[in-house]
DNA sequence: CATGAATGAGGCTTCATTCAT
DNA sequence: TATGAATGAAGCCTCATTCAT
């Protein structure tokens, strides 16, 4: 029997310190070699639990994208306000700014690889989905056309990646109150 | 003199070059060798003109940057409509399609460098100030304060950014008349 | 006792999977993993049974000369021809095809391995004698000097590999006809 | 204007140094490395000159069937006899004796490279074209058929081939004097 | 100005093997 | 016996850059 490691808990683990490195880092010095000393564990062994480099990079992307995802749905789950639920996407805490900058970087691989941009646009879809649940709950008898709806979803999700942008850039102006300011506007 | 004209010239042919390079191949194949074969040079020579490899970066960056604002500037200066104007920011034909590629693939070294981010913010609150003055133009006996100014222009920025980088993504779903039934639905 | 049977039975399972992957996907793909693989076992197995890679190299080397011995003296037990018994040792079928291409593959390790150079050159030598016994069965009243006889079995024998070689190189043109004409004009 | 190198010249001393890594160290231990520690360059070097591995692999291998045609052709052209022409394709001097070492080491390649094994096939009908004109010169009003013809000139290739395996393998056996009886047997 | 030569560093991957269970 | 984990070494290749002409 061999040393008992559960396979999917190391992959998660390095996944984790993979991230970090990313986030420390920045892509271009994203290396197999940089995540085994950061692990502190040796390169050959990492290509045991992925793949390739490729691989183990479309794990954070999804894995960032998981959990953007279920603190959306936490907070719409908890009732809380369509505000405040859309809120949860900002960059405005310490997870959700590593979140964004970690699918930024990765931006770069969704404009070049077919996996990686469907499943952006896919999750993407799916979040536009969930706004749509969260408006069509807030005004269930609304006259608006599935027309006028879908413009509507687009452009609130719109916002919300557009402050994230300029925020991760430029924190100190865009404070998380600035940011809930913008967003709250579009509610006018 | 008629050196440093060469010298220039040659530069932007190079950044040219680069910048499709960049456009067909991707950050990560983007490296000096594939820049010199598409020139036809020698890699010595472009070391020779750009200090590095991250100038060359910068210069392109910065060319993109520039484009995006003269087709903006340009539309302000014909008196065209404040959502004609905003729309030549979105990514409807291949010009400013190429110019958000290029800065997405950029926003890997915003994160990361301190001159990139310095200039993504700059020219970032510069554009926010022309879009104020395209909504002031508007209405100029506008009671809003100026602090609802601010949010309405970072709020409608945000739209812009928000919309081009899920058009770049999903063109198809993102045709050019959806791009602009979002934005203009900012409007209503 | 009984655990030793099962030790040489899997050694010898090992060794004919291992001698597939070798005609399959050549010596440089000819890789403990890729064994293992193929065997259905994990890597550690195969370096239990065998000391080192080249310790299993050594038994599929020796197993495939005696494939070629054993077919050579079931032919010459069963009293066929001279021609006959000689066309076993030519590549004229699946098996003997398949001798050949991992004899000629170890020649690599034959020209650099003292061990493997001397069983080659041991087995090569006892197949003369095996070629000679033929002959003199043939023509046992014949005149010839010893060094006659050495030099005739040397050069059947030389024939038999020189076609083998090209055979294996170029069977379209190498049918089993034409190899069996060239070796029997030996005998014209 | 670059450092004076020829191109061409500084390919055929690599490749010569390849040779030597080869032949002292076997197919195994032939790597880039140790061929680049050989020639005192770096590594990257010979990837400059070479586009792979296989590439240099393929230049050294058609090198050393370039120098056994040359010895065969100028022993021809000499206007030596016909057993003395062939004599200089066997192993019976270091030149030789290290042609044959490279193209065994190399059946490995041909085994399993189209490449290899076309420019190997290729090689081999030249010389068989090569002995057949030797063989007429000899009897020009032979009234042996073409088919005769054919059969006779690829079993002496075959001899020396089969000679040639073994002289390598066992050279004490196989004297220079051996070889030539052998062969010269063959034309009792 | 322009070049091919050359390099050192480092990229990812794969190897055969050993360890700990 | 048998395993998955883990490793250090090494594989080939490509990078950005500098050198010498």
């Amino acid at each position: 029997m061999p040393r008992i490691v559960d396979h999917d808990e190391r992959r998660k683990q390095v996944v984790g310190i993979a991230r970090k490195v990313l986030l420390q880092h920045g892509l271009e010095k994203f290396t197999i070699r940089r995540i085994a000393e950061a692990a502190k564990l040796s390169t050959a062994i990492i290509s045991h639990y992925f793949r390739d480099k490729r691989e183990l990079m479309l794990f954070i992307f999804l894995d960032t994208l998981d959990i953007t995802q279920r603190r959306f749905t936490q907070a719409v789950e908890a009732d809380l306000s369509t505000t405040a639920c859309l809120q949860t996407l900002l960059p405005t805490d310490d997870e959700s700014r590593d979140n964004w900058k970690v699918w930024i970087a990765f931006w770069n691989m969704t404009l070049t690889d077919t996996e990686f941009r469907n499943q952006q646009v896919e999750r993407t879809e799916s979040t536009l989905q969930r706004i749509r649940g969260l408006l069509d709950r807030d005004s269930s008898s609304s006259s608006k056309s599935a027309e006028e709806k879908d413009i509507e979803e687009r452009r609130i999700f719109a916002v919300i990646v557009g402050i994230a942008i300029q925020a991760i850039h430029d924190p100190e102006r865009w404070t998380a109150e600035r940011q809930s300011q913008v967003l709250e506007s579009e509610f006018g």
